[in-house]
DNA sequence: AATTTTCTAGGGGTTTTCCCCGATACCCAC
DNA sequence: GTGGGTATCGGGGAAAACCCCTAGAAAATT
C-alpha cells in the first residue's frame, strides 16, 4: 500500500485527487494539506512514501516545501503537480528534490502511473518536463554572464582550477610563473564573485561547465 | 535550407532517410557517409548544419564520430538515430555532444520534426531518451563507496566544504576549533582521495552530492 | 598612431590549507 | 578491568592560497 500525502490549496482539486487515488487498490491518501507549512508538518508527522505537491501554495511556496521535506525525509518521493509549464519551475523543483513533475491537465491514469513509478524508486516526468530536463544537458552555452567577461587566458586558468589543479601545476602547464598564475586566478575569483577555489568549482558545476 | 549530412552504414536505411528528407522543402541532404571515418571527413568538408549519425558504424563508432564533429564544428548539431535504447547510449552520446536522440522506429514526421528542431537551435529527444536524461537529475544519490567511509562529523565537514565554506566558518558553525575543522577536512580529502578542496567539490558534483 | 586591454611578473603581507603529531573519550571484545 | 580500534578533538609548522599593490611588454581597439 502506497501512503500518499496531498498538498494543494484548492480543495476541489484535492477532492479530485483523492477520488482518483481511491480508485486504485495500491494507493491510500493518508493526509491532506492546504498550505505549505501544513504540508511540511504533515509530511514529518505521517512520513508518507509519496508527497504530491503543488507549486503555488499560501504560507510557504512549493519549492520550499519540497526542499524541507526532501532534506528531512530523503526517502519520501515528491511529485510536483502543477499548472506551471515554465522551464525554470521544472528545473528548480527537481533541484530542490522532486522526483516527478506532472501537469494538472494530465489524465488521471497518468497520475496513478506517476505515483506508482515514484513508489518503485524511479522518477516520472511529463513529456514536457522530461524534454526540459533533457535540454539541460545540451546547453552549456548558457555560460553565465560573468564567465563571458573572462579573458582567454583567464578561462584557461579557470578550467584548470576547476579540474583541481594547484597554482603551481597551472603555472607549469601554461608555462608562466606561479605569480602570474596566481594573478589570473585571483582575477577569475574576482570576476565570478566567489571567495575561493572550492566555490569556483561549485560555480562551474552549477553552470554545467564541469564533467 | 537546412543542410543535412547522413551517416549510417545501412545503404537501404540511408536511402529511406534521403527520401523522407527530400519530401520536405526546407531540408537538403548534402552528403552521405557509410562509416565513421567517412562521416567525420564529410562533416569537416561540407560543414552541414545537421549531422544524422548512427551509433554502430564500421571504422569508427558513433560516439567517436559525435565527439570529433562536435569538437571541430560546435555549430553543427548532431542527431543520433539508432536502434539502441540502452540508457548508457543516450547519456554517453549526449555527453559526447549530441543534441538529439531518436529511435529508428520513429515516424518519418518525427525525423523531420527533429531535424528542424535541431536546426532552430533547440534539442530534440525521443520520449524515451528524454525520460532517461531527466532521470539523471533525480537518481537517488549513489553515494560513492569512499563517501560511505566518512564518519558523521566528517560528512558534516564535507558538506560545508562543498558549500564553499572556509575552515574558519566551518569551525564556527560546528563550534569546534579551527584546528579540528582543518583536521576533519584533511581526513575527508584523504578518504575521498582528492588533493584539495577544489577537487573535493568536483568529486561532490560528479557524484551528484551538490546543490 | 594612440589608447586600452591583456598578459606577464614580482614585492610583501595575511590567511588558509595541508600534513605531521598527540590527547581524550568512547565502544567493544577478551 | 584491560587492551585495541576508532571518533573526536586539538597543536606546530611548512606550504599554498589569497590579497593588496606596482609595472613593463604585447595585443587588441579605436
Amino acid at each position: 500500500m502506497i501512503r500518499v500525502l496531498l498538498a494543494d490549496d484548492h480543495t476541489i482539486l484535492r477532492q479530485g485527487l483523492v477520488s482518483i487515488l481511491a480508485k486504485d487498490d495500491d494507493c491510500v491518501v493518508v493526509g491532506e494539506a492546504s498550505n505549505g507549512i501544513e504540508a511540511v508538518e504533515k509530511a514529518f508527522e505521517l512520513e508518507p512514501q509519496i508527497a504530491v505537491v503543488d507549486i503555488s501554495m499560501p504560507e510557504l511556496n512549493g519549492m520550499e516545501v519540497v526542499k524541507r521535506i526532501h532534506q528531512k525525509l530523503p526517502d519520501c518521493r515528491i511529485l510536483v503537480l502543477t499548472m506551471h509549464e515554465e522551464e525554470e519551475y521544472v528545473i528548480h523543483m527537481v533541484r530542490a528534490g522532486a522526483s516527478g513533475y506532472l501537469l494538472k491537465d494530465s489524465a488521471s491514469e497518468e497520475l496513478i502511473q506517476a505515483v506508482k513509478t515514484l513508489a518503485s524508486g524511479k522518477s516520472y516526468f511529463s513529456q514536457y518536463a522530461a524534454q526540459v530536463l533533457a535540454n539541460q544537458y545540451t546547453q552549456p552555452e548558457k555560460w553565465g554572464d560573468p564567465y563571458k567577461n573572462l579573458t582567454k587566458r583567464e578561462r584557461e586558468v579557470f578550467h584548470l582550477v576547476v579540474d583541481g589543479k594547484t597554482t603551481k601545476e597551472i603555472a607549469k602547464i601554461l608555462d608562466i610563473s606561479v605569480k602570474t598564475a596566481e594573478n589570473h586566478r585571483g582575477k577569475v575569483l574576482d570576476k565570478l564573485n566567489v571567495a575561493n577555489s572550492a566555490e569556483l568549482v561549485k560555480y562551474a558545476a552549477q553552470h554545467k561547465l564541469l564533467i
